[in-house]
DNA sequence: TCCTTAAAGATAATCATTATTAATTAGAAA
DNA sequence: TTTCTAATTAATAATGATTATCTTTAAGGA
């Protein structure tokens, strides 16, 4: 199990460790973007032994070879995401819930905009939108 | 003089204050979104005993009042913007420079999209494309 | 000018994140 | 399998942005 994740740390030269494939799973497992904070505490039961500092350094680690991303929040707090596959995230404003949203022909009407209109002297290398709004009530 | 932001903080019931005015005029003076910390620094010269707990306030009651906006960064710092005409941002991976990117058809074209294709149980207030990229060399 | 209350100043407290350093362990080599 | 060593982790302290508290000040209406 987990092939792909200790595949794609081998590959990076970096070593499969126990609470490298604990914070990956539990990420995994949270699914909604959680904190460091959330992982942490989810992280009680199982490695009641990991510290809080390896959760930061790992998640921090993934981020850098592109197993997680980080999301930015309205708060500071960072969050992480680990579908890498592009997509936008929706943000509600009454809670703090952030959803993906995935729409490829959104993306292609973006994408092939800024081919058209290149922007001056700047090099784009990502592009997501931050939608913001409201869930409706009784959804979730 | 200010006779904008004076008239738009009376409007809500709030007090005219000289810090108020000084952490206003600084935003817009600083631009290129400056953080909490650059404001507190700034204001050193001119009016050396406002406290850095004021700043703070004073900022967040100008998001609330929308005389300002949040502009959520990588690292988790809160940087604040007073362009407040319905904008985007390009951010450089390089150095932590955030640039406006206002682009009316390209808005358009989003908003159009959006209006044709509705997200599920999700009421849109707001729309942002974060561009992350590189800024040429040379360029400022 | 006076009075009331919101706002500011000073300071301490909080909380997410980072740094430090000693102990542990993954994984290569023997 | 055992040994070795650098990379990783745990424990802990430190940092730094932001917030809370509480006393003093001052904006703006009477």
């Amino acid at each position: 199990m987990n092939t792909f994740f200790r595949e794609k740390l081998k590959q990076k030269g970096l070593k499969v460790t126990l609470q490298r494939v604990a914070i990956y799973d539990t990420v995994l497992h949270l699914k909604n973007h959680p904190t460091a904070e959330n992982i942490i505490e989810y992280l009680k039961n199982s490695h009641p032994n990991i510290s809080v500092g390896t959760v930061y350094k790992v998640l921090d680690l993934f981020v850098e070879n592109d197993l997680l991303k980080k999301v930015k929040t309205e708060n500071g707090i960072m969050r992480y995401d680990a579908v890498l596959a592009n997509h936008h995230h929706l943000y509600c404003t009454e809670t703090d819930r952030i959803e993906d949203y995935e729409d490829e022909e959104l993306s292609n009407i973006i994408n092939n905009y800024f081919k058209k209109n290149k922007i001056q002297k700047f090099k784009i290398q990502d592009i997501k939108l931050q939608i913001t709004g409201k869930f409706n009530n009784n959804f979730k």
